[in-house]
DNA sequence: ATATAATATGCAGCATACTGCATATATATT
DNA sequence: AATATATATGCAGTATGCTGCATATTATAT
């Protein structure tokens, strides 16, 4: 095996061995979400989710869209959901939180409920 | 997703996240190894490599055997045999440094080689 | 019992990542 | 153009893990 492969890895798991990163990996397994929905999933302030953002995408872990004023991230590397699934098992229903303010979970927040 | 379940899970990546510990489980998925066959294989000092498998073992993810004066670690956890597969690939061949006093190094250290 | 080999543990200095805050950018609305 | 909303970035204090060394423990041999 060659010497230098295990870098890395080392570095991915580093990457993987953060709460709040580990729940937004976790969200997005689901579905791609906007950043004030993964504020709301959260309840951390935006500077602080944006920075883990960062983290995750100048790893690679995430990959970023654009639409209109937000932006979507979600999973880019199969790798990824392979060892999420592994330690977390299957992924779950999408999170709504009561205070989220992003568009797809505006139909609950609203109403009563949604589905 | 109960809350409290990524708390272990970030934790276990840390444990991951380390070039030295990272060779040690790739060196153990071929085989459990002493541990002065650990320290040939990394090259480093004894205590340390010792620290290292202390990090390991108290993480539940390697256990160790004693047989006579000889310390024995092998992986403990079959969760870590599938992380390691996806991220670094099936195992290969057990390492054979040319310093190695243990013995199962010792009959290709002492002749020429051995397999 | 003494000496030697194999392994484990404690501690301190150093490096690095985490956290929170202030601020910058970019887009839409009026 | 001015304002508001959504998101990104820079920086500093703090906490945490890494590394190396000294030393303790355990087992074997003489």
């Amino acid at each position: 095996m060659k010497e230098g492969a295990y870098r890395p890895v080392a570095r991915l798991f580093q990457i993987l061995s953060h709460l709040e990163r580990l729940r937004v990996l976790d969200e997005l397994r689901r579905d791609e979400a906007c950043v004030c929905h993964l504020q709301a999933v959260l309840g951390r302030p935006q500077a602080y989710v944006s920075q883990q953002l960062r983290v995750l995408r100048e790893a690679g872990v995430v990959v970023d869209r654009k639409e209109g004023q937000l932006v979507y991230y979600r999973l880019n590397d199969p790798q990824i959901t392979q060892l999420l699934e592994i330690v977390l098992g299957p992924a779950g229903e999408r999170t709504h939180p009561p205070d989220c303010p992003c568009p797809r979970c505006a139909c609950c927040n609203s109403e009563a409920s949604c589905e």
